[in-house]
DNA sequence: ATGATTGGATAGTGTTACTCTCCAATATTA
DNA sequence: TAATATTGGAGAGTAACACTATCCAATCAT
């Protein structure tokens, strides 16, 4: 298969293939003369996982760029692997501050969850600056919300965890795409929840 | 307080302030005099909200735009108010495609779910977008997945409804804010969930 | 033989979210 | 009151981003 075919399968233009492959999203196919190179269907699930990361979740080449490269080859510490990959994914997570409590807002929310609290994981800054931001526009999050949050996710997770892969290749691949493809059904599920709820309340009250 | 002042106390530019005025994110203080207005803590709430929604919350300048138009002003008919506000935030959505059947995904789910599907709410394009990207990523989410994701966040959805407000202007804007300030600390929660159980995964294998 | 296509490089485009500069009118300070 | 600073408003400029277009000599297909 050659770009243009590629190209056109993955229903791209060839320039944008290109720009790819220059970025290091897509590897590049096998050389079968000086001006011509093969490309089969890796190449093809590639460009859909790309296409996939770049539109509905909604990352930056740069993003996808650095996730990709931790799927494709994940390190010894699978666990810090896992912390790495999820961090290059948005939403964008806050400073840390003072050094001795860099978190407040959420080693409050976890020490009340009962999990681990550990301010080197991305995602606790993330959820501190998701605190904050909230705090800061004037709707804070109650103890009571959280602490609901905290059980209906921690069931989302279990659910998860249980059909993660042994293998640990596949377990960065199921994690970080997971969490890159599955978040958005999530969020989107929710509103659609509201909106259930929502309507059998009017259906009650009118 | 002038806009110096006003800035000063948001902690940003006051070009930066100037340029929310212009695009119509910030109200406008009462003019004093030809070249002087003075802003009030409604201008500072209303600056920390704006910086809430275009930082950690993601949005665009459009996008926080429209939100707030309808914060501002909400309509007559609450629940299509609430549709099109919400659907003003990311991620995006599919576009509809066959006239007859243009969200098959989102409708199967919905269905498996026992929930209403409205193909006019704009969160349903959004969950068939997200489905379409798992599956093209070669990432399906299987129906039992689906399932149990469906039944943790309508345990949300029937917390978050318990809660609103009967108000309608207090109702759109705990909606539309709860929306875009709350979901990323359910995406946060769920990422640190997942750390907690892999935790006491590896601590349990090791 | 001849026209189309390729990989590779470089430059250009449209969008977005600011940021800078300028201005005459008004405030503040000396 | 004179000198200096600040204001609201408007327009242009900028940096990052994700493509997109153009060009080239080498090679392929017919």
């Amino acid at each position: 298969m050659r770009i243009s075919a590629l190209a056109a399968e993955a229903g791209l233009p060839v320039a944008t293939v290109k720009f790819y492959l220059r970025e290091g999203l897509l590897h590049a196919g096998t050389a079968t003369s000086a001006t011509q190179a093969a490309y089969d269907e890796s190449h093809l699930r590639r460009l859909r996982l790309v296409r996939a990361l770049l539109g509905p979740v909604g990352l930056s080449v740069q993003q996808a760029h650095a996730v990709l490269q931790l799927v494709d080859d994940p390190g010894d510490d699978l666990y810090a692997t896992l912390g790495r990959a999820v961090s290059a994914l948005p939403p964008a997570a806050a400073e840390r501050g003072d050094a001795s409590d860099p978190f407040p807002r959420a080693r409050a929310a976890l020490a009340a969850l009962g999990q681990v609290y550990d301010p080197d994981f991305p995602a606790v800054a993330q959820l501190e600056g998701a605190l904050a931001a909230a705090e800061s526009a004037g709707m804070p999050i109650s103890a009571e919300r959280l602490a609901h949050y905290g059980r209906a996710l921690s069931d989302v997770a279990e659910f998860d965890l249980a059909r993660m892969p042994d293998e640990p290749h596949a377990a960065v691949e199921y994690t970080v795409l997971g969490t890159a493809l599955y978040e958005p059904v999530l969020t989107a599920l929710r509103r659609l929840a509201h909106q259930d709820a929502a309507v059998r309340r009017l259906r009650g009250a009118g």
